[in-house]
DNA sequence: ACAATCAGCACCAGATTGGTCCAGATTGAG
DNA sequence: CTCAATCTGGACCAATCTGGTGCTGATTGT
């Protein structure tokens, strides 16, 4: 099924949710998971590794709360989905690994997956937050 | 990550090594085990299921084995994977899903990962497994 | 001071995955 | 005809991953 974790979806919708703000706008992580529907804890979870990543900012104290750092014209989904999941691969066997291959020279696949990783970053970096955050177009397509 | 299961890279470098001989020919799958270095059990899962979905046919009885049932640069990556992991996808959440979604119509993502699906779809349809196949071209890759 | 909010763990239950095993069915060779 | 080689199909298990929960502490506006 080629899955993306429940917490990078999850990511992406509150995320979405944010874009529909002014640029700036703060919000609570109890009231983010309120507005999308989704459990809070797992909303907590989510925003504190976005906040990790720089992709938002994290207010402290009272009236505290996350907002975007960047525009949602400028946040691509490959990465929301790397800060979530780590650099994308489809296997762990891809050049940029510094894992110790127990193949090493003899694994009959080295390289090869390179093109397919190439093709696969190019496609979620054309997809922008913007993209995927305006409800008007999205229920469009819902319906088709 | 978005990792693609082990099994279905497995699926991968023994389609590969088929690809490397005749068209037609025959091995047997501890052979490909032992050719790929990969553990047998799981060779012998990987083929039953390539074999169900008709990318390699099977032989029984003494002299029998496995052998691709299409030229490699007819066979591509996308029905490969699709072929050990069911219907490409990122997420569950996809038109053709018959999943009854609990948010309905209050899902704040229906349809939005569409592009980022379709996009993917082309990637994976744009590598054969004649692609994959080349030893010298593949070390060429992995050295740079 | 106090309440609201984020930070950083540690922890658990369920699902998935990779791997193992075994009792058949089929087929070619001696 | 018998036997060995080979695929078939299912059950099974241990390890890992994942999503979810809870708690204690730090920060900050009122």
């Amino acid at each position: 099924m080629l899955r993306v974790s429940k917490l990078t979806d999850y990511a992406l919708v509150v995320l979405s949710r944010l874009a529909q703000e002014a640029p700036g706008t703060v919000m609570t992580a109890p009231r983010l998971a309120a507005e999308t529907h989704l459990p809070e804890p797992s909303v907590i979870k989510v925003l504190k590794q976005l906040s990790h990543s720089g992709l938002v900012a994290a207010n402290r104290g009272a009236a505290g709360g996350y907002a975007l750092t960047r525009l949602p014209t400028d946040i691509s989904v490959r990465e929301v989905v790397t800060a979530l999941e780590g650099p994308i691969a489809l296997t762990a066997c891809v050049d940029s690994s510094e894992d110790v291959c127990t193949m090493e020279n003899s694994c009959p696949m080295r390289g090869r997956w390179d093109p397919v990783n190439a093709a696969l970053h190019q496609a979620l970096d054309a997809v922008t937050l913007a993209h995927m955050a305006h409800r008007e177009s999205a229920y469009a397509q819902g319906v088709r």
